[in-house]
DNA sequence: ACTGCCGATCAATCATAGCA
DNA sequence: ATGCTATGATTGATCGGCAG
Protein backbone atom coordinates (compact mmCIF):
# COMPACT_ATOMS: atom_id res chain seq x y z
CA UNK A 1 0.00 0.00 0.00
CA UNK A 2 1.14 3.18 -0.59
CA UNK A 3 0.81 3.92 3.25
CA UNK A 4 4.14 6.34 3.00
CA UNK A 5 2.46 8.35 5.41
CA UNK A 6 5.55 7.17 7.02
CA UNK A 7 8.68 9.32 6.13
CA UNK A 8 6.92 12.54 7.44
CA UNK A 9 4.36 11.34 10.61
CA UNK A 10 6.98 8.66 11.67
CA UNK A 11 10.09 10.15 11.32
CA UNK A 12 9.96 10.85 14.96
CA UNK A 13 9.52 7.07 15.75
CA UNK A 14 13.42 6.66 15.63
CA UNK A 15 13.43 5.43 18.37
CA UNK A 16 16.00 3.58 21.04
CA UNK A 17 16.13 1.28 23.89
CA UNK A 18 15.79 2.39 27.16
CA UNK A 19 19.04 1.60 29.30
CA UNK A 20 19.11 -1.45 31.13
CA UNK A 21 19.23 0.33 34.12
CA UNK A 22 15.47 1.77 33.30
CA UNK A 23 14.45 -1.13 32.39
CA UNK A 24 15.13 -2.46 35.52
CA UNK A 25 13.80 0.32 37.43
CA UNK A 26 10.45 -0.36 35.55
CA UNK A 27 10.20 -3.92 35.55
CA UNK A 28 11.11 -4.10 39.47
CA UNK A 29 7.69 -1.35 39.83
CA UNK A 30 5.94 -3.31 37.08
CA UNK A 31 6.37 -6.93 39.25
CA UNK A 32 6.78 -5.56 42.61
CA UNK A 33 2.89 -4.27 41.92
CA UNK A 34 1.76 -7.01 39.38
CA UNK A 35 -1.85 -6.97 41.36
CA UNK A 36 -2.29 -4.06 40.11
CA UNK A 37 0.58 -2.19 37.25
CA UNK A 38 -1.09 1.01 37.16
CA UNK A 39 1.26 3.70 38.67
CA UNK A 40 -0.20 6.89 39.30
CA UNK A 41 1.15 9.96 38.07
CA UNK A 42 2.82 10.85 40.70
CA UNK A 43 4.53 7.39 40.79
CA UNK A 44 5.19 8.09 36.96
CA UNK A 45 6.77 10.79 37.29
CA UNK A 46 9.13 9.38 39.67
CA UNK A 47 9.47 6.76 37.46
CA UNK A 48 10.41 9.18 34.95
CA UNK A 49 13.07 10.75 36.76
CA UNK A 50 14.83 7.77 38.38
CA UNK A 51 14.91 6.15 34.45
CA UNK A 52 15.57 9.56 32.78
CA UNK A 53 12.83 9.48 30.28
CA UNK A 54 9.63 11.67 29.93
CA UNK A 55 6.69 10.35 31.64
CA UNK A 56 4.63 9.35 28.47
CA UNK A 57 6.92 7.09 28.10
CA UNK A 58 6.78 5.74 31.60
CA UNK A 59 2.92 5.08 30.37
CA UNK A 60 3.73 4.06 26.96
CA UNK A 61 6.17 1.45 28.78
CA UNK A 62 3.20 0.02 31.44
CA UNK A 63 0.83 0.10 28.43
CA UNK A 64 2.46 -2.46 26.26
CA UNK A 65 4.06 -4.07 28.88
CA UNK A 66 0.85 -4.89 30.44
CA UNK A 67 -0.88 -5.58 27.16
CA UNK A 68 2.29 -8.02 26.14
CA UNK A 69 2.18 -9.84 29.55
CA UNK A 70 -1.08 -10.85 29.81
CA UNK A 71 -1.30 -11.46 26.11
CA UNK A 72 1.29 -14.17 27.03
CA UNK A 73 1.70 -14.46 30.74
CA UNK A 74 3.83 -17.40 30.24
CA UNK A 75 6.52 -15.81 28.60
CA UNK A 76 7.11 -13.34 31.27
CA UNK A 77 7.02 -16.33 33.98
CA UNK A 78 10.81 -15.97 34.26
CA UNK A 79 11.06 -12.07 34.46
CA UNK A 80 8.02 -12.48 36.57
CA UNK A 81 10.23 -14.65 39.10
CA UNK A 82 13.57 -12.94 38.55
CA UNK A 83 12.05 -9.50 39.59
CA UNK A 84 10.04 -10.97 42.76
CA UNK A 85 12.78 -12.53 44.02
CA UNK A 86 14.76 -9.30 43.94
CA UNK A 87 12.11 -7.39 45.01
CA UNK A 88 11.69 -9.92 47.94
CA UNK A 89 14.53 -8.64 49.32
CA UNK A 90 14.49 -5.37 49.23
CA UNK A 91 11.22 -5.37 50.04
CA UNK A 92 11.55 -4.86 54.14
CA UNK A 93 10.00 -1.26 54.73
CA UNK A 94 8.05 -0.35 51.46
CA UNK A 95 5.26 -0.51 52.40
CA UNK A 96 2.81 1.43 50.72
CA UNK A 97 -0.29 2.35 51.69
CA UNK A 98 -1.91 1.37 48.72
CA UNK A 99 -1.97 -1.93 47.66
CA UNK A 100 -1.15 -4.70 50.42
CA UNK A 101 -2.75 -7.98 48.76
CA UNK A 102 -1.03 -10.89 48.47
CA UNK A 103 -2.87 -14.22 47.73
CA UNK A 104 -5.89 -14.20 46.44
CA UNK A 105 -8.14 -17.23 45.40
CA UNK A 106 -9.13 -18.13 41.93
CA UNK A 107 -12.89 -19.20 41.36
CA UNK B 1 -5.30 -16.58 19.33
CA UNK B 2 -4.79 -17.64 22.80
CA UNK B 3 -7.40 -19.79 24.91
CA UNK B 4 -7.71 -21.95 28.00
CA UNK B 5 -6.50 -19.78 30.82
CA UNK B 6 -5.77 -22.36 32.49
CA UNK B 7 -5.38 -21.31 35.93
CA UNK B 8 -1.69 -21.70 37.23
CA UNK B 9 -2.82 -24.35 39.80
CA UNK B 10 -0.45 -26.66 39.27
CA UNK B 11 1.78 -27.66 42.43
CA UNK B 12 4.82 -27.44 40.69
CA UNK B 13 7.64 -25.21 40.84
CA UNK B 14 6.78 -21.55 40.72
CA UNK B 15 8.21 -19.92 43.85
CA UNK B 16 6.06 -17.30 43.94
CA UNK B 17 2.84 -15.49 42.84
CA UNK B 18 2.38 -15.05 39.12
CA UNK B 19 -1.37 -15.11 39.66
CA UNK B 20 -4.15 -14.06 37.48
CA UNK B 21 -4.94 -10.44 38.42
CA UNK B 22 -7.98 -8.70 37.32
CA UNK B 23 -6.00 -6.65 35.01
CA UNK B 24 -5.13 -9.20 33.25
CA UNK B 25 -8.67 -10.29 32.61
CA UNK B 26 -10.05 -6.77 30.81
CA UNK B 27 -11.44 -6.99 27.83
CA UNK B 28 -12.79 -4.22 25.88
CA UNK B 29 -15.50 -4.74 23.88
CA UNK B 30 -15.06 -4.79 20.12
CA UNK B 31 -15.30 -1.22 18.09
CA UNK B 32 -18.88 -0.55 17.54
CA UNK B 33 -17.76 1.90 14.66
CA UNK B 34 -18.11 1.51 10.73
CA UNK B 35 -20.96 2.37 8.92
CA UNK B 36 -23.11 -0.03 10.52
CA UNK B 37 -21.37 -3.03 7.84
CA UNK B 38 -21.95 -2.85 4.55
CA UNK B 39 -22.94 -6.69 4.96
CA UNK B 40 -26.45 -5.85 6.87
CA UNK B 41 -25.81 -8.83 9.14
CA UNK B 42 -22.98 -10.67 10.56
CA UNK B 43 -21.15 -7.19 11.58
CA UNK B 44 -17.88 -8.64 10.47
CA UNK B 45 -16.34 -5.95 9.17
CA UNK B 46 -17.11 -3.57 11.69
CA UNK B 47 -14.59 -5.32 14.26
CA UNK B 48 -11.72 -3.77 13.17
CA UNK B 49 -9.94 -0.43 13.96
CA UNK B 50 -10.64 1.80 11.01
CA UNK B 51 -7.98 2.92 9.16
CA UNK B 52 -8.46 6.76 8.07
CA UNK B 53 -6.78 8.04 4.86
CA UNK B 54 -4.31 11.01 4.39
CA UNK B 55 -6.86 12.46 2.85
CA UNK B 56 -9.42 12.45 5.54
CA UNK B 57 -6.59 13.30 8.25
CA UNK B 58 -5.58 16.31 6.11
CA UNK B 59 -9.13 17.72 6.12
CA UNK B 60 -9.59 16.85 10.16
CA UNK B 61 -5.91 18.11 10.78
CA UNK B 62 -7.16 21.25 8.64
CA UNK B 63 -10.25 21.96 10.42
CA UNK B 64 -8.63 21.30 13.75
CA UNK B 65 -6.11 24.06 13.37
CA UNK B 66 -9.73 26.33 12.51
CA UNK B 67 -11.34 24.88 16.07
CA UNK B 68 -10.19 22.82 18.64
CA UNK B 69 -14.25 21.72 19.53
CA UNK B 70 -16.56 21.01 16.85
CA UNK B 71 -20.05 21.76 16.87
CA UNK B 72 -22.60 19.99 16.04
CA UNK B 73 -23.20 21.42 12.27
CA UNK B 74 -19.67 21.01 11.80
CA UNK B 75 -19.13 17.38 12.94
CA UNK B 76 -22.35 16.59 10.65
CA UNK B 77 -20.48 18.18 7.64
CA UNK B 78 -17.01 17.18 8.03
CA UNK B 79 -18.33 13.83 8.76
CA UNK B 80 -20.28 13.57 5.28
CA UNK B 81 -17.74 14.94 3.22
CA UNK B 82 -15.07 12.03 4.79
CA UNK B 83 -16.82 9.77 4.13
CA UNK B 84 -17.08 9.21 8.06
CA UNK B 85 -18.98 8.52 11.15
CA UNK B 86 -19.34 11.60 13.11
CA UNK B 87 -18.93 9.49 16.43
CA UNK B 88 -15.18 9.03 14.47
CA UNK B 89 -14.90 12.59 13.51
CA UNK B 90 -15.97 13.81 17.54
CA UNK B 91 -13.38 10.66 18.69
CA UNK B 92 -10.80 12.12 16.45
CA UNK B 93 -10.92 15.71 17.67
CA UNK B 94 -11.05 14.13 21.21
CA UNK B 95 -7.87 12.42 20.85
CA UNK B 96 -6.45 15.16 18.61
CA UNK B 97 -6.93 17.29 21.49
CA UNK B 98 -5.25 14.83 23.77
CA UNK B 99 -2.71 14.70 21.55
CA UNK B 100 -2.11 18.24 21.24
CA UNK B 101 -1.70 18.71 24.59
CA UNK B 102 0.70 16.25 25.47
CA UNK B 103 2.90 17.70 22.60
CA UNK B 104 3.07 20.84 24.67
CA UNK B 105 3.55 19.48 27.76
CA UNK B 106 6.33 17.39 26.53
CA UNK B 107 7.63 19.89 24.30
CA UNK B 108 8.11 22.75 26.47
CA UNK B 109 9.76 21.19 30.09
CA UNK B 110 12.47 19.13 28.63
CA UNK B 111 14.69 21.11 29.78
CA UNK B 112 14.24 20.03 33.18
CA UNK B 113 17.89 19.66 34.16
CA UNK B 114 18.38 23.10 32.63
CA UNK B 115 21.65 21.96 30.43
CA UNK B 116 22.36 22.06 27.24
CA UNK B 117 20.04 23.76 24.69
CA UNK B 118 18.37 21.33 21.61
C1' DA C 1 -32.18 10.38 30.48
C1' DC C 2 -28.78 11.79 27.14
C1' DT C 3 -24.61 13.72 25.15
C1' DG C 4 -19.90 15.56 24.93
C1' DC C 5 -15.37 15.97 27.02
C1' DC C 6 -11.42 14.48 29.70
C1' DG C 7 -7.89 11.34 31.30
C1' DA C 8 -6.37 6.87 31.18
C1' DT C 9 -6.10 2.77 28.91
C1' DC C 10 -6.65 -0.75 25.49
C1' DA C 11 -5.35 -3.16 21.42
C1' DA C 12 -3.57 -3.52 17.05
C1' DT C 13 0.00 -1.99 14.23
C1' DC C 14 4.13 0.40 12.58
C1' DA C 15 9.06 0.71 12.19
C1' DT C 16 13.24 0.13 14.14
C1' DA C 17 16.57 -2.08 17.40
C1' DG C 18 18.92 -6.16 18.60
C1' DC C 19 20.45 -10.73 18.33
C1' DA C 20 21.38 -15.19 16.10
C1' DA D 1 23.49 -9.54 4.90
C1' DT D 2 19.11 -12.37 6.45
C1' DG D 3 15.35 -13.31 9.45
C1' DC D 4 12.98 -13.19 13.42
C1' DT D 5 11.85 -11.46 17.96
C1' DA D 6 11.81 -7.54 21.37
C1' DT D 7 10.30 -3.07 22.09
C1' DG D 8 9.01 2.03 21.89
C1' DA D 9 5.54 4.91 19.77
C1' DT D 10 1.26 5.95 17.50
C1' DT D 11 -3.68 6.00 17.32
C1' DG D 12 -8.79 4.68 16.60
C1' DA D 13 -11.66 3.39 19.90
C1' DT D 14 -13.37 1.97 24.86
C1' DC D 15 -14.16 2.75 29.98
C1' DG D 16 -15.50 5.34 33.97
C1' DG D 17 -16.47 9.74 35.80
C1' DC D 18 -18.10 14.41 35.52
C1' DA D 19 -20.71 18.44 33.68
C1' DG D 20 -24.46 20.63 31.25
Amino acid sequence: VMILRSRFLDARRKRRNFSKQATEILNEYFYSHLSNPYPSEEAKEELAKKCSITVSQVSNWFGNKRIRYKKNIGKFQEEANLYAAKTAVTAAHAVAAAVQNNQTNSP
Amino acid sequence: EDKAPACPSEPCSSTSSTQTFDWMKVKRNPPKTAKVSEYGLLGQPNTIRTNFTTKQLTELEKEFHFNKYLTRARRVEIAATLELNETQVKIWFQNRRMKQKKREKEGLAPAATSRSAK
